[in-house]
DNA sequence: AAAGTGGGTTGGGTATTCCAACTAACGCTC
DNA sequence: GAGCGTTAGTTGGAATACCCAACCCACTTT
């Protein structure tokens, strides 16, 4: 019997974007939201805890903070190569939340280059199938 | 300047799976454990915590308690539709970790039916594309 | 009869979070 | 040039959540 918790990149990857309010903000910076208020209010994360969450996610890597205007100074916050590379969470977290939470219509609707509303699917990069849980299998997992 | 928060499926989503643990527990469940110490000592969640993660769950219909035997009452969690839908979310989550986050080899790996080492790739479902932030654009979103 | 296993609950202390108010640096307007 | 507004936070105290060890209960095993 384990005594030590499993070593696992989820827990990694949680260990980083997963207190509270980080991955909304995260979403807001998706939006096109860059300012410090903005984020706040369409959060509705306290202003601490955002500064908070804000220079955690700075110095792991996934956002700049950027001075756009030295008088007086102002700030906007940008997503470095890491950060983006969320995107592909944030759309399969969102079109799990659309599909067995949210009642009623999707809130938020994205629209992919093809034209088509964008719904994510999550295939299998070496034969391109739908990955389904009946079709995978643990190979390898810390004990 | 929208004093309220922005309605969103990510936020709806993280209602129900975004406290601490909650994923954690998942993936072991995904992970084949059914029982209730197994999930307590393999991802560090104290056992207080971990009951009322698990009992949220089970209200939210993501899990199921099964009893699977009577004397004496032994019980396993097992995943309903919409917590097995979860496995894409857990998979790119993962992926993102491990390619970000977590140091040298991916300490679970996962095998496709196919027979290759499974990586998650978030296609659009309309083209079948891979989804680039670039090639995404927000439509309609709550103010 | 004592120890072990599985699945929790309880009590008490510690750590986080929440909230309103405050600072600070400037710009705008009357 | 005094006051108001904007942006980006920080501070202090109260409320909430979390952690941990110990305990309970119903059995089974030795």
């Amino acid at each position: 019997m384990p005594t030590h918790p499993r070593e696992c990149s989820i827990a990694n990857a949680l260990g980083v974007i997963g207190e509270r309010w980080t991955l909304l903000a995260l979403r807001e910076i998706f939006f096109g939201v860059r300012r410090f208020d903005q984020i706040a209010s369409n959060t509705g994360a306290s202003r601490d805890i955002l500064a908070t969450r804000l220079r955690k996610l700075v110095d792991s890597g996934l956002l700049e903070k950027r001075q756009y205007e030295e008088h007086p100074p102002r700030y906007e916050y940008v997503l470095t190569e890491p950060g983006r590379a969320l995107h592909t969470v944030l759309l399969t977290l969102m079109d799990w939340g659309d599909r067995h939470v949210t009642q009623g219509a999707p809130p938020t609707v994205w629209e992919h280059s093809c034209g088509e509303v964008l719904h994510p699917r999550t295939v299998c990069e070496a034969c391109g199938e739908t990955v389904h849980t009946r079709d995978m299998r643990l190979v390898r997992a810390s004990e």
